[in-house]
DNA sequence: CTGATATTTCGATATTACTGGAAACGTCAA
DNA sequence: TTGACGTTTCCAGTAATATCGAAATATCAG
């Protein structure tokens, strides 16, 4: 991962919104969620759902998928482990550092 | 953690400076690095570094301790570790699931 | 084909963020 | 105490982002 992908991916979940997107979808896992079902658990209007889910996915974080006339969106678990890496990225200069290591770990 | 405060840690790296200087921070491991030096490295004017300093100083992510007529900034190892422990919390509903644990064991 | 359902796109507005020069501030050496 | 150094604060201009109603688009059932 580069920097410019990090930004992308690290401004997409630095919003209440997102965020709130982002984890519902990492609990409910690989079967991922419907859009409909995400508005009514949020409580957002449907075209700030949108909005914020086509964020998401520019940057990688979530997938998409159609299931009939739902569209079902997924958390992307490796991206978000590559954007984990990155930042914890050659920690304390390479030294063995504990809390380091504890970041580094994932 | 909370998600306000989790939205206030990844938009103050949500940014290419401030990524960068974060990155720069956790390389530079507990020791830390003056802010002049820090400027000199990303090639950011003074007011500019300073202004992201601040941003990512109110969020958590870094501390600052003086030295002379340096100010010293470091990351906060700890504050990163909560984060990404909060962004992967009840993973895949808490089932056992690969990626999940991956990025769990943080 | 028609109507119903699920979701996105458009558009306009309001809010917030980034930038960098100039001036102010705290710290230190002599 | 004076001057130099390191850093921050102030300020104004510019750009980017969030919001959500209304209209458009896709999918499907009958």
């Amino acid at each position: 991962m580069k920097n410019p992908d990090a930004v992308l991916a690290l401004s997409a979940i630095a919003q209440e919104h997102r965020l709130a997107i982002y984890r519902l979808l990492v609990q409910a896992g690989p079967e991922g969620m419907a859009a409909g079902l995400i508005a009514e658990r949020l409580e957002l209007p449907p075209s700030s759902l949108s909005f914020h889910l086509a964020h998401l996915t520019r940057a990688g974080l979530i997938e998409q998928r159609r299931e009939s006339r739902s569209l079902i969106y997924s958390a992307d678990f490796e991206r978000m482990n590559a954007l984990v890496s990155f930042l914890t990225d050659n920690c304390c200069g390479g030294a063995s550092c504990a809390p380091a290591a504890k970041a580094k770990r994932a």
